[in-house]
DNA sequence: GTGAAAGCGCTAACAA
DNA sequence: TTGTTAGCGCTTTCAC
């Protein structure tokens, strides 16, 4: 059973005083005599009382609040982003209300209208696509401070993210110095991440012009549970590639996972390569190649801005586009064999072996 | 800069109507004539205007919100709780506000209270210690309907969670089917999570009755970062163990790659379990064995309850005990060598723990 | 069918 | 120093 919870006013009636009083005194603003003081208080802790934030919220029209939307919590990628957001808030005295989209634009946009309702006094967020994001219109529309993370930035939207393609195009290099000129681009739910995109387009860019092939561009459409079956569907159709650039590490660990259930040893026959740089991936062997990022500084980063900005101070600087990844070497990387070196260039035709 | 949002009352004016009407109009609800209905809509459509839950949470006092309080999101145990509570509430058309406790009481009970100072409608917590949470006491006393997720259930607090020491006495079963008599308990932030405690008390527990000898605590206080060479450290000293039971797979990962970091092999010179049965385990090879559990399912389970009390419902059955787990074999699991299954009695006398 | 007014919990301006 | 009052955005009687 839900117990009406004492109000300012319940208080003031014990104290036997007004509310005004009662409110000066709990808020230790403005003067009173000891002797009300006292009561005031001594009232206060019989009924157990605490304030409500409805009613300051509604009275100072802020909620001490900050609404933050990511894409979905299975990925500790914004598991880590959500939690340091959320650290950053509550050191300055803010709470974080959290929804997951689940990579859907529909549940985003619907997300972000009912954080904006709620009144949140600033957002943090992921949008599946930064051009086309009705939800970020209305953002824009009611003027709430608002930062992107892992997306580009945008028409006035601060993003603390990692420089995608930069980041791709290291990959490529690191792939055609140990002389791959066949690769794959590994991607879920490709055309519901932007991030996905631009990572292809960096890696496909420097393929192209480091003189590799075009990459192959490796989807997979999300079938609950079904992950392995569809990574060994598609490594067993794609075996003239020797390099596989995933778009995320859990990705990589599957398809490291899927390629050894194929019988190929990796990086001998497989190499590959993922992004996020996951604790997991250095719990492996071979340890996971891959692009190393920060999802902690990036959520207490957008956190940071957001919360300068509802303060009124200057938001700090984000990091130079270039320091925003590292590419770490790991075991899951290295030449492929020499036999699959110069595959030829037709080898789009006949897949090489079967 | 903040735009002030359009109230309903300026939407009133300017269909030059009552506020009453208004609302009425907005909300569907009462009878008006097609005429002013219409002038209201076009009103709201032209300011852009949207229903302020500040007001209506006031007036309803009830804010269709949600707080949860968990120890942590790198957990990914605890991201799939939240995000399973998360979704489960937002159907229901409430809002999840998040806050992370750091395995801290401190900070859990501050957070439960700020959590009920913002008037949340339901709570749902993972609390590091069942029997002595300031916290839970708050929320007793505010009547406010409340499910723990992971605890074991207490004084009216119905509990979504594993059977741990059942589930630890399966391990333990295990390891002796198997020939394993010295075996260790490997945990984090042990004195922080009664979770841990009752993994341990039923592995022990279960040790005993099967004639095995008593496990060694293997703890370790977090070190950020420190945790391979620690674990390298204290594998390194109890040789004599066979087989080490982890109370979690994040850690039992960590162990894996440790023991295979000092050139022990899995499982001839070392077994592993975890417990959670995050996916990652099956990543790796060998397989990691491990107690499978269901964390949306607790979550979902733990949002329904509250969300029925809420409703005036019955809240959903628990699952019965011994349904919250399972056991599941892997490759990181096997008999010990000969040589070691009779290593023997004199295990206890060196300083385990110190 | 419609609008005025009270009230949800709180703070701030103004009087006393 | 203290109390009264208006008002934050909304819903809901209750007259009209």
């Amino acid at each position: 059973m839900k117990i009406r919870p004492p109000t300012i006013k319940d208080v003031a009636e014990r104290a036997a005083c007004g509310i005004a009083t009662a409110s000066r005194v709990l808020n230790g603003r403005g003067s009173t005599s000891e002797k009300t003081r006292e009561k005031v208080l001594a009232a206060a802790a019989e009924l157990g009382f605490e304030f409500s934030d409805l009613g300051r919220s509604l009275q100072s029209s802020t909620t001490r609040t900050i609404g933050c939307v990511v894409p979905s919590l299975a990925n500790p990628v914004f598991a880590d982003v959500v939690q340091a957001a959320q650290a950053e808030a509550n050191r300055a005295g803010y709470q974080l209300i959290l929804a997951c989209s689940d990579y859907d634009a529909e549940l985003e946009s619907r997300a972000i209208r009912t954080l904006l309702a709620k009144q949140v006094d600033g957002l943090i967020v992921t949008v599946s696509n930064v051009d086309d994001s009705e939800g970020l219109q209305q953002v824009t529309a009611r003027g709430v401070p608002c930062a992107l993370v892992y997306n580009r930035p945008c028409e006035g939207f601060p993003a603390w993210t990692v420089d995608n393609r930069a980041a791709a195009a290291a990959v490529a290099r690191e792939f055609s110095q140990l002389g791959h000129r066949h690769t794959g681009f590994l991607a879920l739910e490709f055309g519901r991440s932007d991030r996905s995109r631009e990572r292809f387009e960096g890696f496909a860019e420097a393929c192209a012009t480091l003189g590799m092939a075009p990459p192959v561009l490796l989807e997979i459409a999300e079938q609950e549970g079904q992950l392995l079956e569809l990574l060994r569907a598609l490594l067993a159709a794609n075996r003239d590639v020797t390099g596989i650039f995933a778009s995320n590490d859990y990705l990589a660990l599957a398809a490291m996972k899927a390629a050894r259930g194929l019988g190929m040893r990796i990086p001998q026959d497989l190499s590959i390569v993922g992004f996020d740089g996951i604790s997991t991936g250095l719990m492996v062997e071979p340890n996971l190649a891959t692009v190393v990022t920060d999802p902690r500084a990036m959520g207490e980063g957008a956190a940071r801005t957001v919360l300068a900005r509802l303060a009124g101070k200057t938001p700090p600087a984000r990091p130079d586009p270039s320091r925003t990844f590292s590419f770490r070497q790991g075991g899951s990387l290295g030449p492929p064999l020499p036999g699959n070196t110069d595959g030829g260039e037709a080898a789009t035709s006949p897949p090489s072996r079967q």
